[in-house]
DNA sequence: ATGCAAATCACCCGCGAAGGGGGAATATAT
DNA sequence: ATATATTCCCCCTTCGCGGGTGATTTGCAT
């Protein structure tokens, strides 16, 4: 029985298998309609507004148009409309531009069929499924590296620095004289072993420091 | 029946009821061991390099020492202890200061006992559990404003910016004239209506344009 | 109490970078 | 065709940046 109150799900994904192996689970919980399903974006894109799912599940690796460049693009003609990232890959790069792109979410493939359901489902209401590995890395991207060789106070300047403050303005927010400043400085090039803001700033976010 | 391939689990909390409640529903899971309960980090520290559990459950809200300023004297007492978040609040500042400081994740209180269970074990496996509605928090914070006023090339060049390269670097390492990079950055200084470096970042970050 | 690291301030130098004014020639779409 | 993006060119002044060498004070730990 489909009704209108069913979350009508939309699934872009070449592997026909796949595609229609998905459409057919989610076609059959009670709650959830397929509405589309397409081999491409290019596909997807002629028929996809006017199939007007809630959810669309998009595969990365699609023929033409990947399914990260087709992010942005859906985003565009379905501003209301999650997206759920849907994948074998689970590269950093690949992670942090889908969901840069405004994913919602961020499956591996092998997610058995009940916990897409129940992603579709957090969707919907508002959380951010993830495989639990990509929540690892997504969480590990926001550590900071607690070995520093720098002091508090040089981290807190060379963080001013990385926002492209001039030294005078540092040295005025902080409420000390600019010589401190320069002083500090000189200390975080020696201590990182460098010889400008670009390269401190390089290297201090490379080792997580900021 | 407590074995030593259990997983051990330590828990700082200052409610009583709800520590003995966590304590004991962990402990009587099979493939769980509870090696320590206590009520503020001040206690834990006197005992829980012995107790040595692999997982700890930190409430944030707790007297003396709070949870959030606890985390990194526990990671760096217990580095290899992955540290799994338990609060009822949901602020943004709070949850991004404790993944910073190395938490393995974030669950808010009304998370039913088996999930909590589950998220033990998740991050035994290396995963990242986290409440939907943190994901949610989380993956907005890499969203991009995809309404930028800059152009590709202006928003490319600001990011290098960003980074604390000098224009003359900049164009270097984009093929470019140097004339056209100060060319670029004074039309992005105009369309966000800035005057420095320092404040086209602050505008650009503020409206997640990089 | 003594010692060490952190944080503060000082004055020197040379050079290049930054910010702002003007204009103009090519793509590249739509 | 027309707009926008991208590229390049010239002018100008001010100020910041990187580096050298030093001193002082504060606070924490042994």
């Amino acid at each position: 029985m489909k009704r209108d109150l069913d979350i009508h799900v939309a699934i872009i994904e070449d592997d026909e298998t796949i595609r229609e192996g998905y459409a057919f689970l989610i076609g059959n919980t009670d709650g959830y309609k397929v509405v589309g399903t397409y081999p491409s974006y290019e596909d997807a894109a002629k028929r996809i507004v006017k199939d007007n799912p809630d959810v669309i599940l998009l595969d990365v690796e699609l023929p033409g148009i990947s399914g990260i460049d087709a992010l942005p693009k859906l985003k565009k003609i379905l501003p209301d409309t999650h997206i759920l990232i849907l994948t074998v890959y689970e590269q950093e790069m690949l992670i942090f531009r889908a969901l840069g792109s405004g994913a919602a979410g961020y499956l591996t493939k092998n997610t058995p069929a009940d916990k897409i359901v129940a992603a579709i489902h957090e969707v919907m209401e508002g959380g951010g499924p993830m495989s639990a590995h990509i929540a690892r890395m997504v969480i590990s991207s926001f550590k900071r590296n607690e070995s520093t060789p720098l002091t508090r106070r040089e981290t807190e300047i060379l963080e001013q620095i990385a926002t492209g403050k001039s030294r005078k303005r540092i040295a005025e927010e902080l409420f000390i004289d600019l010589e401190t400043v320069k002083s500090h400085i000189k200390n975080i090039y020696h201590k990182l072993n460098v010889h400008s803001k670009a390269d401190a700033i390089k290297a201090a976010k490379d080792n997580k420091f900021i």
